[in-house]
RNA sequence: GGGUUGGUAGCUCAGUCGGUAGAGCAACGCCCUUUUAAGGCGUGGGUCCCGGGUUCGAAUCCCGGCCAACCCA
């Protein structure tokens, strides 16, 4: 006996697996002349249009012609009431024996939930009152192998809804809706950009130096150029030669990729979106992603209140506050907090609970009060700006005090969404502080910290002065959405492969 | 990396003190022409995450591992 027959064997031995059952079931139907794998079903309307264009008052009978996924099947004797659902939304089909004859109702008979169909029929209220599709006939489009999760209490398990999203987006009707949300905050983002003046450009993501960030790359090779390459952690050098160029006004909303651990924030791949603006500076950004933000909130959510739980609202309402670092600094540990010794601020700190000790550079103890005390209590929006040059070395120094950076942190939800700077365009200022990065980083990885030297050169033939900024799309549509977790609102999210289970390693 | 919790039928979940592995939905058979978590009667379905150990006997106790969620760093 060869695999084949063993195999056939187990199927016949085992009918009550529901997988083998569908296979027999799909198989007998194509002997029979049904293609259980069907082809194309033109000129469906969408469920929710149908539904809409029914007129009780009209007494002729008014048609529809629908194609979805059997939600639910209701097998009443000589009728039957199945659900199907599309992309727009659901509806009820009503199937009558008499209506449709022996044999095409004893075939509907067989469809099971999960099956694709094709149904032309006509619109009535039922007894019940619902809107129902009595069919008068209708076509299988694609037999369903696998049963789907049951009825009333869904797909709960979370690593299963991650692992298998489309089993999630087939019937979990929140997550269906939290991603149609993010496409079209997305759609939003682009249209309210392109209205504004600004051009969607693409840079590379298989970059020979990954710059614009400190973060660990993915390492790759190209073979063709026997090469290591890494994915980007960051567009912003290639977009700041875009400025050099002479483009004025661009974004770039696409992925970035970081070699770092997951979590509930972070993924390794996330999609970003950089703004440069010639001529302006971190203003102009502030007053542009203020805009932004609210005009996304109310066109897709029609609200500029966001509920988050535990009855937590975020108001968008403008104007946001804007507050420099050091007041920020200054409200919670003291106005005299920048005036006194260093050992006194490391002892008031320690007071507050703070794990710093003398050891600490200034700032570093400084902010970690920052960190700790303030940043998570900012929950309404708010800018922080002003922040100590330490903290953010390759940006411009403010105009009026050399200690500090003209860059701001939006804050919402007491999270960073989106960093915002007046950007450095001085090329000998550029190449000194990479210099200065490129000591401290050490030798970890030289290839993956070289200097850009063709950004550098880009820079000496002058770029405008200008304002940059960063949004981390997902982090953003888990603010407007509530999502607690960035897996819940990726739509595939980085999850450790299951592998098939093996012995463990004798020890 | 550390801690906590969890992994049992296709799905949602029970499983007592260590003693033949359960329910609902889904599936299969029969009845049922306005139901909607349809209903009624009946039937089948298990690598209890994996590997060891203790024990007459392990889903359950012990050790190791895998995966996930949450918290911490």
């Amino acid at each position: 006996m060869n695999t084949e027959d063993i195999e056939n064997k187990e199927v016949q031995e085992k009918t009550e697996d529901i997988f083998a059952q569908r296979v027999a079931k799909s198989e007998a139907l194509a002997a029979e002349g049904v293609n259980p794998f069907g082809e194309r079903f033109d000129d469906a309307c969408l469920i929710e249009k149908i539904k809409l264009s029914h007129k009780p008052e009209c007494d002729s009978e008014q048609p529809g012609r629908a194609a979805g996924r059997i939600t639910a099947f209701r097998l009443m004797g000589k009728s039957i009431f199945a659900d199907i659902r599309d992309s727009s939304g659901k509806i009820q089909l009503y199937i009558q024996k008499d209506h449709l004859g022996e044999e095409s109702f004893g075939l509907f008979k067989r469809l099971d939930i999960g099956d694709i169909i094709g149904v032309d029929g006509a619109l009535f209220i039922t007894k019940m009152g619902e809107l129902t599709l009595k069919v008068h006939s209708y076509k299988l489009l694609s037999k369903s192998l696998r049963p789907l999760p049951e009825k009333w209490h869904g797909l709960t398990d979370i690593e299963q809804r991650y692992r298998q999203r489309y089993l999630d987006l087939i019937v979990n009707e929140k997550s269906r809706d939290v991603f149609k949300n993010r496409f079209a905050i997305i759609r939003e983002i682009r249209r309210f950009l392109e209205t504004k003046g600004f051009t969607e450009v693409e840079t590379p993501m298989l970059q020979p130096i990954p710059g614009g960030a400190s973060a660990n790359p993915f390492k790759t090779f190209y073979e063709a150029l026997n090469h290591t390459m890494y994915m980007r952690i960051a567009p912003e050098l290639y977009l700041k030669r875009l400025l050099v160029g002479g483009f004025e006004k661009v974004f770039e909303l696409n992925r970035n990729f970081r070699n770092e651990g997951m979590s509930r924030r972070h993924n390794p791949e996330f999609t970003m979106m950089e703004i440069y603006q010639a001529y302006g500076d971190c203003r102009t950004m502030m007053d542009l992603v203020e805009e932004l933000i609210t005009t996304i909130a109310m066109n897709v959510f029609g609200t500029l209140k966001i509920e988050h739980g535990e009855g937590k609202t975020i108001d968008l309402t403008r104007p946001w506050r804007r507050a420099p670092y050091k007041e920020l600094v200054m409200e919670k540990m003291g106005a005299d907090w920048f005036d006194i010794s260093f050992s006194d601020r490391v002892k008031r700190a320690r007071e507050a609970k703070l794990d710093v000790n003398d050891k600490m550079p200034d700032y570093e103890v400084t902010n970690e009060v920052y960190e700790k005390l303030i940043e998570n209590t900012l929950v309404q929006p708010a800018f922080v700006t002003r922040l100590p040059a330490q903290l953010v070395p390759l940006a411009k120094k403010c105009a009026d005090d050399p200690t500090l950076v003209d860059v701001f942190e939006l804050e919402i939800n007491g999270q960073e969404i989106a960093p915002g700077y007046s950007e450095l365009n001085d090329p000998i200022e550029q190449r000194r502080r990479f210099q200065e990065q490129l000591q401290i980083h050490g030798e970890e990885d030289a290839a993956a910290h070289k200097v850009d030297e063709d950004f550098l050169t880009s820079l000496e033939y002058g770029m405008p002065p200008a304002g940059g900024m960063g949004i981390g799309i997902d982090r953003l549509v888990m603010l407007l959405t509530g999502a607690e977790s960035i897996r819940d609102v990726i739509l595939f999210p980085q999850l450790r492969p299951k592998a098939a289970s093996q012995p463990a390693p004798v020890q």
